[in-house]
Order: structure tokens, then sequence, then C-alpha cells
DNA sequence: TATGCCGGGCG
DNA sequence: CGCCCGGCATA
């Protein structure tokens, strides 16, 4: 996860009567403002398969007080925009375990009664927010929005001013911004800078490739599913200052991604290698995809910086790649899926050789590997 | 469920 | 950096 966004789910924080849409679809709530928010979701989604192995250690927190099944976590940094580097009031962090609270486990007051398979577990209602960060956090970020025209770059911090910039000047729309049909959502993408190196950040940040054909236009994100996540972190400049997209919302326009060039994940896995995708590559549903020709060139290539939304990781990720034999098959099938890197690529496959603690035991564990003791990769039976 | 180990925290 | 552990993926 990227701590990259300290002020995610502010306004949800310590209030138990969440307003259940906000959590069962994350669209009408425009305060997930962040990738980070979003995937953190997923991930305490997913964890719940798991090993809340031992309520008996669970510490000081009392499990009866039920506020432990509430899936979500938050940073409760309130207007933390002024202070960025103060930290929050030191509370252990054991007092973040209860987030955890797996409502499988059988074990716990899991609330969740007939599972619902639709991973919005808001019937985990009493939420125990108000925790405030334990560790880490970053500084705040601050959105500009940089023009993605081919020698340009402008960079403004609006996203009203941007694509009046795009419309007028690259464009050459004269009109006003109601007969926008949103195509400059495309030509210009929101960056998230660090509000101390702001400077820093812009020069080092001009991504425009001088020799291609047309800007790189940002990633349309293929699945539906990620639009509406994307739709959820949209910037909330974008919704108060004017309505980006006129009118439609043509399956392009909601899916200019932005917001994807400053955010550097400490995971590989959540990088994926660029994907280029031909011109007439609107196989089923874009059809809007097949008129995005920025210039009269007959075909341009787009590349992900990432995928769309940062919780590639641990998603809901149906089809796993089966194995090692077909991830030579790098045709994606183009707008199917997002560049997703698979497990295969991103963990080391498990070794095929004892390890020490098969070959020890638990009970010898001090004749063990001095990683495996740590619980890292074995370092005396490698293969 | 057991195991391997990545990511990350702590001192 | 040594040490440890949570958590996840996989067998």
């Amino acid at each position: 996860m990227t701590e990259e966004h300290p002020h995610v789910f502010l306004s949800v924080v310590s209030s138990t009567d969440i307003p259940k849409n906000c959590l069962s679809a994350l669209s009408p709530c425009s305060n997930f403002s962040s990738h980070s928010s979003v995937s953190s979701l997923s991930l305490l989604f997913f964890s719940e398969s798991g090993s809340w192995k031992d309520n008996g250690s669970a510490g000081p927190f009392t499990p009866s007080s039920n506020s432990s099944s509430g899936g979500y976590w938050s940073w409760s940094a309130p207007s933390d925009q002024s202070n960025p580097s103060t930290p929050s009031p030191p509370l252990s962090a054991d007092s973040f375990k209860p987030f955890r609270v797996p409502s499988l486990g059988g074990v716990g007051p899991g609330p969740a009664g007939p599972e619902d398979p639709s991973l919005d577990d808001q019937d985990g209602s009493s939420l125990l927010f108000d925790e405030p960060i334990p560790r880490k956090r970053k500084n705040s970020m601050k959105v500009m929005f940089k023009c993605l025209w081919k020698n340009c770059g402008k960079v403004l911090s609006t996203a009203a001013g941007i694509q009046r910039h795009i419309r007028t000047i690259h464009l050459g729309r004269n009109c006003d911004s109601d007969c926008s049909d949103g195509e400059e959502d495309f030509y210009y993408t929101e960056i998230k800078l660090n509000t101390d190196s702001v400077a820093d950040g812009l020069s080092s940040l001009s991504p425009v490739s001088p020799s291609l054909l047309s800007p790189p236009p940002p990633p349309p994100s293929p699945l539906p599913s990620l639009n509406q996540l994307a739709d959820s972190h949209r910037p909330p400049q974008s919704s108060d200052t004017k309505e980006p997209q006129a009118g439609g919302t043509t399956p392009l326009s909601r899916s200019a991604p932005s917001a994807l060039y400053l955010i550097h994940t400490d995971h590989a896995y959540q990088a994926t290698a660029p994907v280029s995708i031909p011109s007439n590559s609107s196989n089923s549903t874009s059809s809007a995809s097949t008129s995005f020709t920025p210039t009269n060139s007959s075909s341009f290539s787009i590349s992900w910086q990432s995928p769309p939304v940062t919780f590639t990781g641990s998603t809901v990720s149906p089809s796993k790649s089966q194995g090692f034999g077909e991830q030579r098959s790098q045709t994606i099938a183009v707008l199917s899926s997002p560049p997703r890197a698979t497990t295969a690529l991103s963990r080391k496959v498990r070794g095929e050789g004892k390890k020490c603690r098969k070959v020890y035991g638990m009970e010898n564990r001090d004749m063990w590997c001095t990683a495996c003791r740590w619980k890292k990769a074995c370092q005396r039976f490698t293969d």
C-alpha cells in the first residue's frame, strides 16, 4: 500500500453512521479520493481468508466491544494538511489489530451473517475509526494537472483550467466549456506533488516523449469495475469547479484516469510493463476508442504507467495466470483486463527443496538458517 | 492447513 | 542491520 495519502478517509472517520451506500458502492463517496484508500479496502476484504489465528493474544482491546468488526481502517488525520509532518497521537499499533478481525474465522464476533460475496462489509456497522495511523505517513500531496500534449506540458492547478487550456489551445475549440465532449480529459493528467518538493517534481516529470506522433494519452482503463473505482477517486477539484465531462459520460471520458504519474508504489508487483495497444483494438465495448485519434495518425500506443488503481496486488483476480507456461503470451486481450502483475511474476515461486523448517522442524528452530528463522527465503537449501 | 517468504516494524 | 512477525500465496 502506498501511504502517499495521509488524508484518506477523512470525513468518514469517527462516525458510526456512515451512509451505507457510501460503503457498498464506492462511487458516491467522493471522499474516497485516493488510491490507497481503495486499495486498503480491498486488502482488508481479501485478507479475511485468513488468520486471525489466536484471539487469545488479541491484546488489550476488548473483543466484546463489537466495534472491532468494521473492515475499515483509517487515517484519522483531520486537517492534517496544515501540519503534515506531525505524527498522530501515539496509540499503539495494537489498537490497530481489531480492524483485522475476520468475520469468517468463526471465533470473533463477526457480524457477517450470510456472507456477502460482494465484498462490502458494511454490515460490520460499528466502525472503529478515530484510530490514528500507527506509524509512518507521508506528507501531504498537492494535486496538479498537467497537459500531456506534445511539447506542451503545461501544468495548471485546476482541472477546469487544464481542460480549458487543452480545449482552446490544442483542440482549437473556442466554444465554452459546455460544448466540451470530454475529450480534454485525455490530454491531461493529474499529478500529485509533494508539497515540499513541487519544483522538483515538476521538473522531473515531463513524460512527454518528443518523438511520438501523438501525445501520450492516459490509459483508458478497460474494466468497468475499475472504472467505477477510478471514478471514485477523481479529484474533488474536477467535480466542484465544473463538470469535467459536460453532460455525457462517454466510456472514454470516464476512464481518464490521471493521477498515475507520480504514484510510485513500493511493490514491484504493482508496477506493470507498458502495454501497447493497436488502434483497431476496440473489440467489444468502447466504440469511442476507435475514434480516439488525436492526430491524424493511424495508430498510436498507450502505455500504462501503472494499473489504474493500485490495488492490483490483491484484488479480485478471477483469472489467475494458469502457470508459467502461459505467461509468454504477451498479447493481452486489449481492453479486457488491465495489465495486472500476476503473482507468478511478483512472488518467487516456492522452492522445491526442503527448507530448514522441514528438515529440522519447529522444535529445532535454532538449527535453522538465519533466513529461515527470520522467515525469509531460505539460504541453506536453495534450489 | 502447513509452509515459504515478502514486507515491514522495532531496537 | 539483526531480529522478528503479520500476512499472503501456494502446495
